[in-house]
DNA sequence: GCATATTAGTTGCAATCGTAACTATCGATT
DNA sequence: AATCGATAGTTACGATTGCAACTAATATGC
């Protein structure tokens, strides 16, 4: 329509997106299949499940960009399949120390040979360089955020 | 807590999703505290502002990756601003034509000066060579997508 | 040591979303 | 030309979301 000197196509929040969007929700598809996952709970067993020790509730929405009230609604519904335990901090009793059970950890092995064969399916059709040029762009941005105030919201 | 084989920081819909939503989220509250517009009323602005002739509902929500009822609902709103006017196709009556109208242009243009600065901010923030990567990195993903059968809801 | 601010997490409620079903139209098949 | 399937877009309705307010606990300033 206009066309003046800004380029949407080169706009990182709206290409990011775009691209986010689309292969998340073609990965949701199976894991909402298989197991009736909402997407706040997959992200929130994958953060648990992929660090060695116990998270906080906050740790879980600054790890995966996550509302607080998101998080803690996919904590209720995992504890409630009993796939986490809460155990509250002996120091701040605010603070939730968040554990995936047995079960937990059994579900989120299986989640990720789901994860690891659409990767593997990505990484062909995107191809080793592109892979490649995406690891190190993220790292950047990634590295950015770090420095970043987080957004109103998260 | 296990760690086998599987890097969830590698994960792309992961990865992609918290780097998407952190600074789309920071942008969104620009656009929304100064226009009281939502995400998908901005993305369908933004699609059809970007493109050089009117685009279809469909075309919009395949730009965007926005699901068809969101799109519906975004034009609906842009349509009662005056920001946007329909026009049915003369061939095919099912498929409408949407339009920027004059406001609906000047509203765009101002909208993408906030993003041209947010864009520069994260130019800044993220470095050039970082930029550089994930510029080849997205149009890799951008390519693959265009092979894949979209994800069912969008 | 008391008042005030801040932080972790939850929840009521209004707004938004997505599924499924719908209307309307078109294309293809016979 | 009647039927069947596909497509564009809308909408009712139940599910999900996020804002704001809340509880409970800790930290800070005086």
């Amino acid at each position: 329509m206009v066309a003046v000197g800004f380029e949407l196509n080169a706009f990182l929040p709206y290409r990011l997106n775009r691209a986010a969007e689309f292969v998340a929700l073609r990965f949701a598809a199976q894991y909402k299949a298989r197991y009736q996952l909402t997407r706040p709970e997959w992200r929130t067993l994958a953060a648990l499940g992929s660090n060695n020790r116990p998270m906080t509730a906050t740790e879980v929405g600054t790890h995966s960009a996550m509302h607080k009230t998101k998080v803690s609604r996919a904590v209720a519904a995992l504890e409630k399949r009993r796939w986490l335990t809460r155990r509250e901090d002996e120091g701040d009793r605010r603070i939730e120390h968040l554990e995936l059970t047995k079960a937990g950890i059994r579900a989120y092995g299986e989640l990720t040979e789901l994860a690891a064969r659409y990767q593997a399916e990505l990484d062909t059709l995107i191809g080793a360089a592109g892979m490649q040029a995406l690891a190190t762009g993220l790292e950047a941005v990634e590295r950015a955020i770090g420095r970043f105030e987080p957004p109103p919201s998260i």
